[in-house]
DNA sequence: GCACTTTCTGCATATTTATACAATTTTTTT
DNA sequence: AAAAAAATTGTATAAATATGCAGAAAGTGC
């Protein structure tokens, strides 16, 4: 439990800010309130997939925009949940709305899930496309998501619950 | 000039294959017959903009996925082919699935056949979408990207309703 | 409760990556 | 072409990150 909170706030502070390095993190962490080793770090780090690109300035910072395979394993849908804002229909696609940062991790886990429905996604840092296949309806898409994300279609407010098919 | 050659080598080793460090760019680098240390491969990686990041199956990968887009040219379609893993087509676009971390160097290669058949393309972390011109149909999208990338029909197991992810 | 299995974590350390500095090469200016 | 300035590189090393291992904690079933 104290983990699964762990990697919450990392994201957070990841999303949140410029952060250059595990050690740095470490000290966000603790005044977080969450004290932990910088071997855990490394190892959540990888199991978030967050990776540490060149920020264009000569330096070095941490982003979410990596492959976060992990985020499918085990409850983490609850966070899931907590980060998508909007669903929206356009064109035959669906459109997905999340919190700044957070579309990619949350398109990883769609991806994930394999459903035959989804032909693929493509993320943004809070959008994602999700591109259903030929034959597939919207609703056929809505269900598949919320097979993939239960719960999901009482978190939004804003999508539109009644979808046709294209 | 030899900078240039050593970049563009670079780019292409990394977006054809999975590699986990630095030593082993250098191996592969000077399988290809460039000659550098670890120093300076430190260095080319952080102008391009490259990153490490986790490949979700426990280890590590460098992808060109990070801010530094640099803007050499195209990659060879022999490492092209070996990250694409699969090509379905819906609602008149075509989908191109790669392994992690590749759909920005794939699809940037393809922007960069200026085909008139594609109007444009957008990728994800390992998905892309491309978008036909109007009056394009999706067949003439197949050849024209077997044009751009020979070999990749036989190399993918099509979209068809049967196919499932592997 | 207890035994058993699985997951998690810190420690110490190995591995990997980044950089200060000096030397060299390339480019620019005169 | 020489001098000056800027960029590139290797060496050695610092800094940062990953991991084997053993113990701790958390979960499972009885």
């Amino acid at each position: 439990m104290q983990k699964v909170l762990r990697l919450l706030t990392i994201e957070k502070l990841i999303a949140g800010e410029k952060i250059s390095s595990q050690e740095i993190l470490l000290k966000k962490l603790r005044g977080a309130g969450i004290k932990c080793t910088q071997a855990t770090l490394s190892r959540d780090l990888r199991q978030l997939g967050v990776s540490r690109i060149p920020d264009g300035e000569g330096s070095y910072m941490y982003s979410l925009t990596g492959t976060g395979r992990s985020q499918h394993e085990r409850g983490s849908t609850v966070n899931m949940l907590s980060v998508v804002s909007e669903i929206v229909e356009a064109k035959g696609l669906m459109v997905i709305r999340t919190i700044p940062g957070h579309a990619n991790a949350t398109a990883y886990f769609i991806d994930n899930s394999r459903r035959y429905e989804i032909a693929g996604t493509i993320a943004g840092d809070d959008t994602i496309l999700v591109i259903p296949r030929n034959g597939i309806s919207l609703k056929q898409v809505h269900t598949c998501l919320e097979l993939i994300i239960p719960g999901l279609h009482n978190q939004i407010r804003n999508g539109s619950p009644e979808t046709r098919a294209v």
